[in-house]
DNA sequence: AACTGCATTGACCGATTCGGACAGAAGGAG
DNA sequence: CTCCTTCTGTCCGAATCGGTCAATGCAGTT
């Protein structure tokens, strides 16, 4: 990479990181033109291979903007105060699809690099990628208080029921080209909790402020 | 299409529509190529084009025949029969991921086929995927008892859940590159379904047999 | 053996697309 | 005007693709 291109102003900085976003996260690494990324990017060709040597580099550096932003975002410490289960995990979903909601090309771009496999990158990505999931979900749930769940009710299974539903009903409101999709899963999300966590906790902890 | 083509030996014929499937299934279509559909048919490429005369019409005719088999798998009778919500979820589940389990490529296909937008065979495609979708889900569940029902909870609400549930569980499975993931699927199925039955039946109907 | 007709092959073609190179325009500073 | 950096648009060789076609193989018939 040319160091310039951290000079630059940062709307026009912004504008090729996104344009690089938007098409290789739309498109497989080998597919996504760079013709096409200049033209989103409001740039010629030429520059783009001006301040990026080739694509390959230019997409390397993508990954690497994207995985700092996702670090830095996920890693604040707040959730460390946080010891209801169901408080964290909808502290951790309003936190995730904001991220999702200010910066989609940038999730889909993440997407697409975590399952391009065999492709002319994905030497150098896999062990970036191995990283990068490992070191979020250990430290997360540590200071969770467990005991109000029921006995025979495993945490993190409700956990991955809760993600999964989450995720569902995202997917189905993009595929069906729904608007203000974070606002609405963020009202059902508290719906959710609620059934769950009938089923989930011991009676005694049940009626818990849920504001 | 060639109507020799429906001449050929099964096997043969399994093949090449086999082929098809799994291409148009993991590439975009203009990126699936005839020559990779043609290696993987174990045929000459000179021979695909003999019976189908060009990509799209090969395209299309795929298509048809799994809306056949899709129609065909999934109206068949019985579920007129069962009157417990949950039974029926669970036999509509069984029925949809053994499909699925047998046709991996036909239903990376279809998947596909849904989302192609913009695409140079969409025009032909809109109409008939427009009319396969709906036909199905307004007959389903009308024999279903739904008094059983506390009254604060939506039975359709139910239903999303549990699909999302075994969906992101069939997807993180597939991702992580594991194995026999129906099986597993409907093992952890009856405990999703006693989960959600807990809160959206009255307690008076929550001890019938769930063999 | 010779002929016939059809299934099958694979080399080939024109069109398109792509990454990258490069000559030079543009434009500000002195 | 000159010099320098930024930026453009065109060009090229390579690769890929849908589709064609002359040639081949081969079973059946005479």
């Amino acid at each position: 990479m040319n160091e310039q291109f951290l000079e630059l102003p940062e709307e026009k900085r912004l504008r090729i990181l996104n344009a690089g976003f938007e098409v290789f996260g739309s498109n497989e690494y080998k597919r996504a033109s760079t013709d096409l990324i200049a033209a989103k990017a409001d740039i010629s060709k030429g520059l783009l291979f001006y301040y990026f040597h080739n694509k390959k580099s230019f997409y390397l550096y993508l990954f690497r903007y994207a995985e700092d932003l996702l670090k830095q975002s996920v890693l604040d410490r707040n959730f460390g105060e946080i010891h209801d289960f169901f408080e964290l995990c909808e502290y951790a979903a309003t936190r995730k699809y904001q991220m999702l909601a200010q910066n989609p090309h940038m999730m889909d771009f993440v997407a697409r690099a975590f399952f391009s496999q065999k492709e002319e990158v994905s030497e150098e990505m896999d062990n970036r990628v191995a990283n990068a999931v490992g070191e979020i979900f250990t430290a997360y749930f540590n200071e969770v208080d467990f005991s109000k769940f029921k006995n025979n009710v495993e945490p993190v299974e409700i956990l991955r029921m809760l993600t999964w539903i989450a995720d569902g009903f995202l997917h189905e409101r993009q595929r069906t080209g729904k608007q203000n999709n974070y606002e609405a899963l963020m009202e059902h999300y508290d719906k959710w909790i609620y059934l769950l966590k009938q089923v989930a906790y011991k009676e005694e902890y049940l009626n818990e402020s849920c504001n």
